[in-house]
DNA sequence: CGTGAAAGGGTTCACTC
DNA sequence: GAGTGAACCCTTTCACG
């Protein structure tokens, strides 16, 4: 779909606070409530804007452990892929992964409430998902960034 | 803060929809409208929710390339890491930096247009970036899972 | 925590340019 | 595509039980 600046716009401020008023949203960009909302619902309805969420602190609800676990599989066969990413989808810790190039296969970022948790995770989850041959996991010290999105260029909206 | 189990269901609605209406919300987890109110309220300024944020399609936006980088500082003292990290801060393309233990200090989520933009943004920001002396990219050939945050256990909610 | 009511906004039309 | 105006619906925020 073609982006002109206002909509670039839109997905700037709703980017920062996606609990906005429509028309709050059209003063913000400079249209009127009614063109906003039209193009409001272009944007969702094309897939641009991907969906609302409240963003939740994982040290309030006791997740204070992030680990990045890196995997290699036995091979890298289409049904091995397959097998292994259905199964790590059941796993709720595991809040990214991605199939990767490299020396790795596989490279997941997961969320334990403590080393013993993570143990736990590990065990019944990572080590025993179908096909693994290596898994390194190292832990996180600190979040230097978390940006929920990539940030739109000011100057292009 | 303390949660009790009718606050996550709050915390549960709101991840999967960040735009819900506070009536809507309030019918959802079974409270009236003021109560709920007053609950969001709370969890907002607790910072239990860290704010709302429409998820833009990094397709969309023309970022369909996410590196993984891996790089390594010349040491590990205060200051070398608080001067590497003031500079990653300000790049743009990176979405998410954790200080880790481990074989290398630090891994970075990087969101690129395409190649040629990989190599801009190593040369401009990555490889000039202070204290510098390992870096280590591999890229993404699939996301197999991205989630917003880690979930809440529907049985606790 | 729930109720109910008041006041203020928000959304969504049809219509026009 | 954009703006206008009006109808309708919803939200927020009280005081009170």
């Amino acid at each position: 779909m073609e982006l002109d600046s206002i909509d670039l716009a839109i997905l700037a401020a709703l980017q920062a606070d996606g609990r906005m008023s429509n028309s709050a949203l059209a003063e913000a960009v400079g249209l009127s409530p009614s063109a906003c909302s039209r193009r409001l619902d272009h944007l969702e309805k094309s897939g641009t804007i991907r969906g609302y969420h409240a963003r939740v602190s994982n040290q309030a609800l006791g997740y204070t452990m992030t680990a990045i676990v890196h995997i290699s599989l036995s091979g890298q066969f289409q049904k091995t892929l397959r097998e292994f990413e259905e199964a790590v989808k059941r796993c709720p810790n595991v809040i990214v992964c991605y199939l990767m190039s490299g020396e790795y296969d596989y490279i997941l970022r997961v969320a334990a409430k403590d080393l013993a948790d993570y143990e736990r995770i590990h065990r019944d989850w990572l080590s025993s998902l179908p096909h693994v041959v290596k898994i390194n996991s190292s832990f996180a010290l600190r979040e230097v960034i978390d940006r929920p999105n990539v940030g739109i260029d000011p100057a292009l909206a």
